[in-house]
DNA sequence: GAGAAATCTTGACGGATGTCAAGCAAAGTT
DNA sequence: AACTTTGCTTGACATCCGTCAAGATTTCTC
């Protein structure tokens, strides 16, 4: 019997899959099939980091897991399923990431600080998870296929964003004078600039990334 | 005897190459044999512009074109020759779409108005061009071989913006509050965002990116 | 512990890809 | 007109790809 239906994959992997439970199968608290998908997910998202789309196969992927390439298709209809997977669960992962810093911050200036010191570290050790981003992305712009995908994450980033700079207007006692979809796109392009420097070997990228943060961000209020 | 060597790859293609000038051929002023390579470039942008870069094969660009397969090894090494000459013959062609209207704008609001909406028109109607950008800078990401050619495209781009925005800072009658590097980033965040938007039928893509535009320009003078 | 269900490995398939070599066709040279 | 160089086509190669099926192995159930 083949587990991989395409009722599955159209559910919204993160969750975990209701595989098990019309049998009352106890081993553990989260079903032995989601661990493996996500434990897939994750060398897939290692091998994509390292490698991008493009040059990204299955086999790579089976070869940075523990298990051989013929597992991938136990646990996925296709490649398609399994990036799609990824993306979800990658996105699962970055949601959050700026969070802590908007709820402490208790002035402007520090919330100001401490949002670009965040996204110099963020842009440094987990650089091959963002240009994979960007890669996605760029797909996306020619495969339809990943497109709703890319277009939630994006969602999902704007908002986070968003939270951003709305308390950073609040604390400074300004309105914000730019949508948050504009401001989540400017920062969007000074972060993949800065990528790019940092990627390219360029050793001011992270002090410029801070200092173009720090300079723009006042310049969207009023 | 082969006509392509290690040697002719290193060179600037976008100039016609020094291939018979040693013997006296008088028979075209530009030699046919960069004729061929500008020929096959262009059918390769316009297939790498369809199916992004992942997707696109020699096979599939002498599909595109009048030739057979085998005649791309003719005129490039490899394949990362011909996709790096496409590049930089690209590079070429837009580099002086706003000079115009830099030159030609007697005011800064005129000069605003008529860069968002160039930039409305070039999304339009060269998108396939616009994504297969994205995407090759992301493919330089992972893939140091392109990095060099991409990272002069994007100084070549930054320039090119700089110079509008410059000149509209001295038609507004201010400085710039922001270096020419960091105003490249911001607007290149926008328009990549609006052209996600636009490949995905969002019909306020343009307008949107008119509005933003016309929104940021201001807020980088002073 | 035997049987059943699940998990995983191995090997194979058809197809696509980059590369290259051999040879045909056209153009140029003398 | 014979010969040489250049341009191009055809077909082949080794390799890699996604996918799948058959069977071995492990785990679960009773």
């Amino acid at each position: 019997m083949v587990p991989v239906t395409s009722a599955r994959a159209e559910e919204v992997t993160v969750e975990p899959t209701a595989r098990h439970t019309a049998r009352g199968t106890r081993r553990t608290p989260v079903d032995k099939y989601d661990e493996r998908r996500t434990q897939l997910a994750i060398s897939a998202l290692a091998t994509l980091g390292e490698l991008g789309y493009a040059r990204t196969s299955l086999r790579e992927i089976a070869n940075n897991s523990e298990f051989s390439h013929g597992v991938v298709h136990y646990y996925f209809a296709n490649k398609v399923e399994l990036i799609t997977h990824c993306v979800r669960y990658y996105k699962a992962q970055c949601v959050t990431r700026y969070d802590g810093l908007v709820a402490e911050s208790t002035s402007h200036a520090e919330l100001l600080t401490r949002f670009a010191d965040k996204l110099v570290e963020t842009m440094m050790t987990e650089a091959p998870m963002h240009r994979l981003w960007y890669d996605l992305r760029a797909q996306s712009m020619f495969e339809e296929q990943f497109r709703p995908d890319v277009l939630a994450i994006d969602a999902t980033l704007q908002d986070m964003i968003g939270r951003v700079v709305e308390r950073y207007a609040e604390l400074a006692g300004h309105a914000l004078a730019i949508d948050v979809s504009t401001c989540y796109a400017l920062l969007d392009g000074v972060f993949e600039n800065a990528l790019l420097a940092y990627l390219t070997g360029d050793e001011h990228a992270s002090d410029d990334l801070r200092a173009r943060v720090v300079e723009v961000l006042p310049r969207l209020l009023v």
